[in-house]
DNA sequence: TTGAATTTACGAAACAATTCGTATATGTTT
DNA sequence: AAACATATACGAATTGTTTCGTAAATTCAA
């Protein structure tokens, strides 16, 4: 019998490289929609951004935006004293990432009853029905 | 000061009594999706639909099962000594809260641009493209 | 320059999800 | 009946996330 030990920072950099599947938990999420709407930002004010919502402790925002760091979920400019962090993922290519799990996982796959139950949801302005005719059109018209 | 402490038992019907979020985890929504599709079933079954796409100990499937039960995600008949199972959450209200959450939490609150998302990602047909217009024509009539 | 405030770093505790070994009970087969 | 297979129950190990206390470094102000 073998026995290999990696370190955690390994094992980490090792499904990166692999791809994968990009899992971003619940709060990492609610801190990527904060850095792709603000840009780049000091953790103070990701924490406080995210204390609008709910109540989360200063070194909380902390601890997890230096483990996105180091999932490379986020990017981190040390120059200065209060670090910098940007995000290191694509907001659109996270939203199609995220989304065809989501379609597989609780739509079995079948994107098009997902769009049938949102629109039926969702109460939609004129304005906006009128987006998605356009953008049939256009699909029909590439057959 | 005062302490007050709870089991885990109560604790657990507590969130489900307040109807504190429907979050299943992954495990969870891949059982469900098949106590779904394939109505009541023993555990047996469900641990081999699972293991069809990757391996799992049927203990481990008994456990999170079990765990299901207490959460009031199915209900189980155990008059004879093998259990059934049933989902105890309806799959369209089910899918109707996934939906909503996941909307807020990865498209910002905007239903239309994941619609908008949904349609551009995935080839649709021409029967699939028609019957959404029909929807949106129902939507418009509706105003 | 001394003290207060802010920031990062580190580690530990609390919690939840997953996994599995093992004990025990209940059927089944020979 | 004995041996075997199958099912549930239970508990413990593992892993990952979140939370926070505290120390150390740095900045700022009196």
């Amino acid at each position: 019998m073998f026995a290999l030990s990696f370190t955690k920072a390994f094992v980490l950099k090792t499904k990166i490289i692999l791809r994968m599947s990009f899992k971003p938990t619940d709060s990492e999420l609610e801190i990527l929609q904060i850095l792709w709407e603000s840009g780049p930002s000091k953790v103070r004010f990701v924490n406080d951004k995210l204390n609008e919502a709910r109540e989360v402790g200063y070194t909380t925002t902390l601890k997890i935006m230096q483990i996105m760091a180091e999932k490379n979920l986020v990017t981190r400019n040390t120059d200065s004293r209060t670090h910098i962090y940007s995000a290191a993922v694509d907001e659109t290519e996270a939203r199609r990432n995220l989304l065809n799990k989501f379609v597989d996982t609780t739509f079995r796959g079948s994107a098009m009853s997902l769009v049938m139950q949102a629109l039926g949801n969702h109460d939609a302005s004129t304005e906006e029905l009128d987006e998605i005719k356009n953008l049939i059109k256009k699909l029909e018209d590439k057959e």
